[in-house]
DNA sequence: AAAAATTAATTAAACGTTTGTTTAAATTAA
DNA sequence: TTAATTTAAACAAACGTTTAATTAATTTTT
């Protein structure tokens, strides 16, 4: 599907405030002033709003995919560099579109919406297919340790990146980082959550002792 | 604060409510058939919906404080075995109290509720300061290392729990559980989790090679 | 202990807003 | 000239809250 400027800028908008505010909590009016367009701009374009939301999603999930089958086919990386290579590539995604990953929260806690429980569902059922071969991989060349749930250890990669970003106002205040510039403080996070994640990936996979 | 058995009602329904559809996909009409009240008795006792909600979150927080002081106080236990009842302790109360969790998640994402925020705030601050304890304690003794991220280590522990709670659905199909009765997959789910959390926190906190 | 007076609880209806969507007219682009 | 875009206004429906009347419970007075 493509989609015009103005499409897109009410697409924007509308992520931005179901981020902030929820869907309920954003009205259509909100929505078209945010993004300097009438409101009924929104029925025209997309038919509704929740249609928008929908659109907006799946425009956004596009952009979210991980990039992991090329790297996963480099033969020139051992099992566990791809792992950490995967790692790094999963906390880029996720700082990088925080407002996204909010409304990703949200709704695989809810399940209000087919549409979107079904694309996430998707997009779930591919990471962890992928994943798995890697670990099979692994495994294969003597690597990596026999007995590894791999759902659960995704469970810990995502739980805890995810557990930062969503929480990050706490941790700013109880670390006394309130004073730290933005960008400063997400390239902390970045690096911190990287070596934390790679230690524990570390002593789950690695078959070395 | 005491409730009568009909406000109670009221907050517990609300508390459902809130958890599968949010505060702003909830109204009072809705709050009010499921408790089976009159609806202007929301108005009546809390004044209003936010007011309600606030109560509500007040109540169960209250419920889901964990019981660590004593714990942590009993001195036949060592570090490492705290940390395993912390871990325990913190799975049983998430998977016991799955809607006040969601409203939590949502709610320390969104900081729309001045109130509620506060209260978040505080009860991760309290957490957090036991749990220092304890790694200093275990430090002290000689049982942990010495370099340890208490804040990221938290992420990791309450990210991993959460992360499943909220998208147990997700992992159910993954897994192909969705014929497991649902008490018997909760229990699976805590020992899962048990486990796996030890194994992390084992490495990550002890000084054994 | 009974009656009266007072307070609390409960109700259905109504209030004024805000909501998402549609309309029909006006403007722009093809 | 035709089709697509944009607009302000209007729409009914749903919202949270308030009202005023009624019933139930409690307290005070006889």
């Amino acid at each position: 599907m493509e989609y015009s400027d103005k499409q897109v800028q009410i697409m924007e908008a509308a992520e931005t405030l179901f981020a902030a505010k929820g869907f309920n909590g954003t009205s259509v009016r909100d929505i078209s002033e945010t993004a300097h367009v009438n409101q009924a701009m929104i029925s025209y374009y997309f038919g509704s709003k929740e249609k928008l939301f929908e659109a907006m999603f799946a425009y956004r999930s596009g952009f979210f995919k991980l990039q992991l089958e090329n790297m996963l086919q480099n033969k020139e990386l051992t099992p566990m560099e791809k792992m950490e290579q995967l790692i790094d590539q999963y906390i880029l995604k996720l700082t990088n579109q925080q407002c996204f990953h909010r409304i990703m929260v949200k709704e695989q806690m809810m399940n209000n919406n087919e549409f979107i429980t079904a694309q996430i569902h998707e997009m779930k059922l591919r990471n962890q297919g992928l994943i798995k071969q890697l670990i099979q991989e692994g495994q294969d060349k003597g690597f990596f340790k026999k007995d590894i749930d791999v759902p659960l250890m995704m469970m810990t990669m995502v739980g805890t990146v995810s557990q930062l970003v969503t929480t990050q106002h706490f941790y700013k205040e109880i670390n006394g980082l309130q004073d730290m510039p933005d960008a400063e403080f997400q390239q902390h996070i970045r690096t911190k959550l990287s070596q934390h994640l790679k230690k524990i990936f570390n002593v789950i996979l690695s078959n070395e002792e």
